[in-house]
DNA sequence: CTGCTCGGCGCG
DNA sequence: AAAGCGCGCCGAGCAG
């Protein structure tokens, strides 16, 4: 390919510079076309960099693994292909330092305009290494050259995977979700979480004393600790880090534990064991999230986790860098909005059962949540007689808990809310069985391992030893736990996704400048703002004036209100303080547009509370 | 020295 | 209360 600085090459392809690349993206962009790339990860991040912002994309390495493993296209050419790159191919944004050329990969760009519609496309390429230029290549309506673009085959190839589906609709849901979230990964870690390393010093100075010269000197509180419970084990040399000296040495004073878990150390009288929890939870702290977390993952002011979309096998994201998704409530004071600036913090109440009650088509359980907590309408409705009954039992329901309280709870829920009941056992059956189990909107379920099927076949013989069967019946249990859990949690995190990807779309139409003009009072603002429909359907046809729909790809989407955090039913959004009513407005609208999302009229509502702060740990 | 597992604990 | 699901990260301790 030809030209370089976005000159027609004959094929219609057009190439630009890297430098030019974001310049391409943004002009592009106000087409409003998809994006279809092969990794969000890979491509989105430098084109935030560069100040680009895109409405929407086709993530095709997270839709692969959707497709490959879902019930719901199992028949189709993608499912039954062998295995290929799609498959393996790593996310690459961590190959970014990674000293190895990075491997080629493409994105492509076009229309997704319902077939027969050709698409319009460019494409660019990875620098390769020592090449400092990147290609954009448009392409014409013409089948041929298209068939050479990766991504351009394996787009058509998961069309005709979602086209075949059982049910298209949910599937297709299912991955313009998937790739909204990626698209709200790349840009919540763009933007950070606001983090005062001022105040989370100052509290940790207050709960550790100062900080130590260097790393690996305790700090003056846990030396405090340490010599009281040195003192009162009589054990001068004991170290409370090692799990395996200190229950020796806990023995050794005569107390019975069998492990140092805080929950068993609790339940032993015995002067030492005070001391002994204050420095666990002090030493958690300075070693999770003390000075050098702090120096590692903030850097001016933001807090830049790296978040995985469909890094969990049931759909939830999962983070690497930092703990992002752990941060436990002891520093959320130190998230704090900028000066001007608030935090808005929404979660969704009881998500998890109410996903169930919706699944299950449970009335009762549907109309036990309705405006008001799910857990004091169980109560209300005489099937248990605490909240906290209600709540641990349905835990247990979901989970697969026999037990204690939990396993109590259960045959009164049973008889309350039978289709609950029976829709979570029969998960739990299918799993025992072998078999998988798919989500609401058709995220399957991974099938067990060889080992645990050869544990299955060892225990069916007439000879098999009562240990085999055992241990068979052991596993079966096991891995009916997780089938049960997985389809509530798995369609929970696709409420979740659509309810981001919601967001995303509003919080960006949302009034643009990050400081009203003067002249102009903040109630016109907030009428101003427009809500379209998600997911999109149809984009504007290419030959008509795109119609003006928020800001410029290129406003800055850290000076407007933005998404800053997600923890699996929990956002929060960092937006200018005169914003932050329309903001908490469109958090509450979204949910509703989720939940009609995934379940249609179903009687059953998916509330959110919010909380309007200037640090996390005022919320809730 | 690196790389691994384990115990433990943070979050939902 | 610590059972039942899903994660990531830490230090200790061990293997190579």
């Amino acid at each position: 390919m030809g030209a370089n600085g976005g000159v027609g090459a004959g094929d219609g392809s057009i190439e630009v510079a890297e430098a030019d690349l974001a310049a391409a993206v943004a002009r592009l962009e106000r087409g409003h076309p998809r994006w279809v790339w092969s990794d969000t990860a890979r491509w989105y991040p430098g084109l935030l960099a560069a100040g680009v912002r895109v409405e929407r994309c086709v993530d095709l390495r997270l839709s692969h693994a959707i497709l490959r493993h879902s019930s719901l296209t199992a028949t189709s050419a993608l499912a039954t292909s062998a295995p290929d790159h799609w498959d393996t191919a790593p996310r690459l944004d961590a190959l970014a330092s990674s000293p190895a050329p990075a491997p080629s990969h493409q994105a492509t760009l076009f229309d997704t305009l319902d077939e027969p519609v050709a698409p319009r496309s460019a494409r660019f390429g990875a620098t390769r290494h020592g090449d400092s230029r990147q290609n954009v290549r448009m392409n014409g309506a013409t089948g041929d050259e298209d068939a050479e673009v990766p991504e351009l085959v394996e787009w058509r190839r998961q069309r005709e995977a979602v086209r075949g589906a059982t049910d298209p609709s949910r599937i297709a849901l299912l991955l313009a979700a998937e790739s909204a979230g990626s698209l709200v990964a790349a840009e919540m870690q763009h933007a950070g979480l606001p983090w005062s390393a001022e105040l989370h010093d100052e509290l940790l100075t207050r709960l550790l004393g100062p900080r130590p010269a260097a790393p690996g000197i305790r700090p003056a509180r846990l030396e405090e600790l340490l010599a009281s419970i040195r003192t009162l084990l009589d054990d001068p040399t004991v170290n409370p880090d090692s799990p395996a000296e200190l229950v020796k040495s806990l023995r050794r004073a005569g107390l019975n534990v069998t492990s140092t878990r805080s929950w068993e150390l609790k339940t032993i009288d015995h002067p030492a064991i005070p001391p002994l929890l204050d420095y666990k939870k002090l030493a958690r702290l300075l070693t999770a999230n003390g000075w050098t977390w702090v120096d590692t993952w903030v850097r001016e002011g933001r807090f830049h986790p790296n978040y995985i979309p469909g890094g969990v096998v049931t759909g939830r994201w999962a983070s690497e860098g930092g703990g992002a998704l752990q941060l436990p409530k002891q520093v959320r004071g130190a998230v704090v909005a900028d000066p001007g600036w608030k935090l808005v913090v929404a979660d969704a109440a009881q998500l998890e059962p109410r996903i169930l009650a919706a699944l299950a088509g449970d009335r009762a359980m549907a109309a036990a949540g309705r405006d008001r907590d799910l857990y004091d309408g169980i109560v209300a409705s005489g099937a248990v007689d605490t909240r906290a009954h209600a709540k641990v039992g349905m835990l247990g329901a979901m989970y697969g808990g026999t037990t204690g309280e939990s396993g109590r709870m259960l045959p009164r829920l049973a008889r309350a809310y039978p289709a609950a009941i029976k829709f979570v056992e029969d998960a739990a059956r299918a799993g025992e069985a072998g078999a998988v189990v798919t989500t609401r909107l058709g995220r399957t379920s991974p099938r067990p391992s060889d080992a645990w099927q050869d544990v299955q076949d060892a225990a069916g013989g007439d000879n098999a030893t009562e240990a085999a069967r055992s241990r068979a019946r052991s596993a079966a249990r096991s891995w009916g736990r997780f089938t049960r859990n997985f389809v509530v949690q798995g369609t929970a995190a696709e409420w979740a996704l659509c309810w981001i990807g919601a967001i995303r779309r509003r919080l960006w139409l949302l009034e643009p400048p990050p400081m009203p003009p003067a002249s102009v009072p903040e109630e016109a603002i907030a009428q101003r703002a427009r809500v379209p429909e998600w997911p999109p359907t149809q984009p504007a046809p290419e030959d008509a004036p795109p119609a003006p729909r928020g800001p410029a790809p290129n406003a800055r989407l850290e000076q407007r209100p933005h998404l800053a955090f997600f923890l699996h039913d929990e956002v929060m959004v960092h937006t200018p303080a005169h914003l932050a009513d329309a903001v908490a407005d469109e958090l509450r609208a979204a949910a509703l547009e989720a939940g009609r999302l995934i379940f249609g009229d179903a009687p059953v509502q998916f509330p959110v509370t919010v909380a309007i702060v200037d640090s996390y740990d005022q919320a809730k």
